[in-house]
RNA sequence: GCCCCGGUCGUCUAGCCCGGUCAAGGAUAUCGGCCUCUCGAGCCGAAGAUCCCGGGUUCAAAUCCCGGCCGGGGCACCA
């Protein structure tokens, strides 16, 4: 034994020593020796003493004869490699006890379209029910404000849609506004229960009696007075803002707002009817009370939010102790600020309201529409949120790693295609005998995709400002003497080893004849920059939502005729 | 102010739960080279981290404990 730890820490002395200029450090040996004979953790000091020798003895030699001692002895021990790492999101705890039938939920507010900050949530529990574990992932409108944060009609639609496009299909809907009874039901069940009760004080009372800590004298009243109350709240009786549900918590619970948080109000909803049920309920759930019962009556086993949510899974829980049900997993993460673009929703709405941005897919924009029109894939999305993952400390992501990602999946998509921006030179050409054949690669990648030919009569071409050189080679057409300050092009060949050897610029061009004058628009902040200029004449032929590069520019997305949207370069 | 939660290359992240194969791995951005009919892609290389700071436990701490500092979230009859 004793013979084995000195020959195996001889050998990490030696490829430490080598590895680090002729000194072995005591603790990096020990560790790997622990690493490979385990055992001997149990006499770990005799080890490391043992270590200490040998090092010693190593750190003697000359950093020649350690490498020649160890290329001798352990040759392999001169190649380190290591271990590769697989992307993949941490398990998820509690998922063994469900027996892998991890049920997640994507809740949204319709009043607004998805954004890349919504991506996360979806993305998120989406992944973890359907991809990593065999389960169920559920959509779930909450729509339960019908006054300050009013569902929008169309929302419910534009978010189904929005899910469709990210690739988070769901295997279950429900919403809210539809499942009223089943609140009703739970809140009476409370109620007999002394767990929750109807208060009549107004709502700075009820902030004053909880910031002094001290119960709601309401909440002393029998039973059977709160359940006459609700009857009143549910028939109308009480005017919005005159009774509330309390859930009984704490009243000295350290966070004031849990302290016997407010499970329902009453909203006047003939005066603010909501999109889907008009004015027929009144007493409406708060986001807690809804989320609670419906995450139990749904199955959901694990939800997974942002941390801004920390605090309602604490209230959320009073609801699973009172009723004596198993609350499901929480986990909260961090939050994911997207540097350089708008993501805000309140910012969205009133930028648009004040003309700034023209809809809900301005390009400018972070919502998931302006991203599809922008260019950006899904896939780049479920890239990015995977990366961050579900670390709890917040996140300061640039809009370059979302470029990156998209490029990765987008290039070799993009077939290319060229487009001479203004300020364009034209250029007439002498030397080649019309009509004039030019034949562009489709794909660099894939000579499969074959070459587009571009025929033309009238020897004028247009090229982009940038060329300076004395001759230039013309993608796909030839390579040419510079003439009169650029005005003249004159033929030499159409070998593009001449044009390497040469180092000549390769440029895009377009013939004058047949060229199609387009645009693209670029996001630029707060801008939107505009780019016009002249393009090859297949770009005609481009359907919209087709993605391609323009060579020497960027990947762009065919928006209509003409117009082109910038994605990134 | 009160209540939570965090802190690893510029940025994002792996490792942390269960201390040792980590004098810290990957990605992105940057810089160089090669390759390429693009300023795209690919390949190779360089540089980049006092693992927030201080203390403690231990043979051994990015990892466990305590304190500090800094950052974030919440404090609605919104979700």
């Amino acid at each position: 034994m004793e013979v084995d730890i000195r020959r195996v820490a001889l050998k990490h002395a030696l490829a430490n020593a080598v590895k680090f200029g002729g000194k072995a450090r005591v603790d990096s040996v020990v560790s790997k020796v622990f690493a490979e004979v385990p055992e001997a953790r149990k006499a770990a000091k005799e080890v490391v003493e043992l270590v200490k020798e040998v090092v010693e003895e190593v750190n003697s030699m000359s950093p020649e004869s350690q490498a020649s001692l160890l290329s001798e002895l352990w040759p392999e021990a001169l190649s380190g490699e290591r271990k590769v790492e697989v992307k993949r999101l941490p398990p998820l705890p509690g998922a063994e006890e469900v027996g892998g039938k991890v049920v997640t939920r994507f809740a949204p507010n319709p009043d607004f379209v998805l954004h890349l900050g919504s991506a996360r949530p979806a993305i998120l529990n989406y992944y973890y029910a359907k991809k990593m574990y065999n389960g169920k992932f559920i959509l779930r409108f909450e729509d339960t404000d019908p006054r300050t944060k009013r569902p929008m009609p169309e929302a419910y639609d534009l978010i189904r849609e929005d899910l469709r496009w990210l690739g988070t299909p769901w295997d279950e809907e429900y919403i809210q506004s539809q499942r009223m009874e089943v609140y009703y039901e739970v809140a009476e069940a409370l109620i007999k229960s002394g767990n929750a009760y109807v208060c009549t004080h107004s709502q700075d009372e009820i902030k004053a009696f909880r910031d002094a800590g001290k119960p709601d004298p309401c909440s002393f009243l029998p039973p059977e007075e709160h359940m006459e109350r609700w009857e009143k709240m549910l028939s109308g009786e009480y005017p919005e803002g005159a009774a509330v549900l309390r859930i009984k918590t704490d009243p000295a619970h350290p966070n004031p707002s849990v302290r016997d948080w407010i499970a329902f109000r009453v909203l006047d909803t003939e005066k603010t009817p909501h999109p889907l049920t008009g004015d027929k309920y009144r007493v409406w759930p708060t986001y807690n009370f809804a989320c609670a019962v419906d995450d139990h009556m749904l199955g959901v086993t694990h939800v997974l939010r942002g941390e801004e949510h920390a605090v309602n899974t604490l209230k959320q829980e009073y609801v699973y102790r009172h009723m004596g049900w198993k609350p499901p997993v929480s986990i909260h993460f961090g939050r994911m600020n997207l540097e350089g673009m708008v993501l805000s929703k309140s910012v969205i709405r009133r930028g648009i309201e004040k003309g700034l941005f023209s809809s809900i897919d301005d390009i400018r924009l972070g919502t998931l529409r302006a991203l599809r029109r922008r260019g950006i894939l899904p896939e780049a999305i479920w890239d990015l949120v995977l990366e961050v993952g579900i670390k709890p400390s917040t996140a300061r992501v640039s809009v370059d790693k979302l470029h990156a990602f998209n490029r990765k999946y987008l290039e070799p998509r993009a077939n290319r295609y060229m487009f001479v921006p203004e300020p364009a030179k034209v250029a007439s050409i002498e030397g080649l005998e019309a009509p004039i054949t030019a034949e562009v690669i489709v794909h660099p990648s894939f000579p499969e995709r074959g070459r587009r030919r571009i025929t033309f009569s009238k020897p004028e071409v247009y090229l982009p400002s940038d060329v300076a050189s004395s001759m230039v080679r013309l993608m796909g057409l030839g390579n040419f003497e510079v003439v009169d300050g650029g005005s003249k092009l004159r033929y030499l060949n159409n070998d593009v080893s001449f044009a390497k050897k040469h180092e000549l610029p390769i440029v895009q061009w377009a013939p004058v004849e047949s060229s199609v004058r387009g645009r693209v628009l670029k996001a630029a902040g707060t801008k939107i920059e505009e780019i016009s200029g002249y393009g090859e004449p297949s770009l005609a032929e481009l359907p919209p939502g087709e993605q391609v590069q323009f060579v020497r520019l960027g990947f762009v997305r065919v928006e209509g005729p003409e117009t082109y949207i910038f994605t990134h370069d």
